[in-house]
DNA sequence: CGGATTGTTGAGCCCGATCAAGGCTGGTGG
DNA sequence: CCACCAGCCTTGATCGGGCTCAACAATCCG
């Protein structure tokens, strides 16, 4: 039976990590691949049509009649595209890079359990920053979520900075973490000032501090991190 | 393959209906009866151990460590509980009424998938209303979704009206729709003011215009409705 | 009755949206 | 080769929806 029990705050200021393997497994067809910004609309396909995410990255989204957008996720390689489909969750997908993706079958009904409950916990995150979050959280979370997905293998670089290609645009982001382009660009531009990041070019991020970025994820405010 | 088609919107404006039967099956145990916000802590129990809401309201939510809260659901009767349990999900659930429950076994891969996609669906849904709605759209959409969880049979009402019990206090929702207090206090006054609602303890509430508040939720303004 | 909890209402403020302008980059065609 | 254009990004100025702070009413319960 169900017990009463006082809460235990978990660290449930970042968005879960995934528990499917990252490793390619069940492959049942020839891979794919798909150009930036083509649309792989998922609607409508059978429930047992699922892809894993090779190399690339791809956007979970839905749009609401009038235009406004919600990103409701952003895949990197090794998370699976099309779990969710039968007709109760309507999402688009679509590249924000090149795409590479290879047909999975015959995934275990617990697979797919696993799959579903990290979908949903993802959701919940999503849902947590959304609602209880300030822009600086907001974008904060992101960037680690996203250095957590695509970091590319460096050398010559110094102990506990990450640089990761930043492949949604600050439009994209800001669809995902409900704000607007230019809330999105100030927040990039004072961790930029505060010396957290670093970037170039808009797409090439280095996180130079990643633990102040965490704190300030988990609350912290910027100034205290400096 | 996947094939680019053009996106058609859906009606995302509300939240889902639930999949699963809401008529109670796979009865596996004794009904436990719990008080009025009692907190019925998922977090390390074993995945088999699921739950039917027979009777009354249960809310699951996140706590952030410092103290902010986000509700991801309301669960009104008929709704799963303990679906998303392994440790991939956190959320404490507390009963806001007397909540009768009963254990659930045995569901099929197909059932506990069709529950899960639920989830995805409704937190999706969530996501959406938090990232891209205002105030008064939240509101709309909230009291449509706990007048569709919640109906009673009412009699000598005239056509159209629907009134039900909001089990969820002021600062639940709050917490629920991403807003404060005050402001879903203020969004209740002004559609009780534009003759949308009418309650005259603020749990018992009647919806006067379903239509219109549908409207209201779709992103049309109040005065439009008026 | 007094205290606690919840709901309502008002006044003022602030974070993030909106509006606007300009810079940078990449692609296309002359 | 450069001119032109279309996106994307950045930055500034201003606005406003919802938050904060505060006071008070209503209800419940001991």
């Amino acid at each position: 039976m169900l017990q009463s029990v006082s809460a235990t705050a978990l660290p449930l200021a970042a968005f879960p990590a995934p528990s499917v393997p990252v490793v390619p497994r069940h492959r049942s067809g020839p891979q794919e691949f798909h150009p930036p910004r083509s649309t792989l609309f998922l609607q409508g396909y059978a429930r047992d049509r699922q892809y894993r995410l090779v190399e690339g990255c791809v956007a979970l989204s839905q749009l609401l009649p009038d235009g406004r957008r919600q990103v409701m996720d952003i895949l990197g390689p090794g998370r699976m595209i099309g779990v969710w489909t039968s007709d109760t969750s309507r999402c688009t997908a679509e590249t924000l890079a090149y795409a590479l993706i290879e047909p999975v079958d015959g995934l275990s009904a617990g697979e797919n359990e696993a799959a579903l409950r990290d979908m949903v916990a993802r959701a919940q995150a999503l849902a947590m920053l959304l609602g209880r979050k300030t822009a600086m959280e907001r974008v904060a979370t992101a960037i680690l979520d996203l250095a957590a997905q695509f970091v590319r293998p460096t050398r010559n670089r110094r102990r506990g900075t990450v640089c990761f290609h930043l492949h949604p645009t600050r439009g994209d982001l800001a669809d995902w973490l409900g704000l607007t382009v230019e809330t999105v660009s100030r927040c990039f531009t004072r961790m930029k000032r505060a010396g957290l990041i670093d970037f170039q070019q808009p797409e090439i991020v280095t996180l130079l501090k990643p633990d102040a970025i965490a704190h300030i994820a988990a609350g912290g405010t910027v100034t205290d991190t400096l």
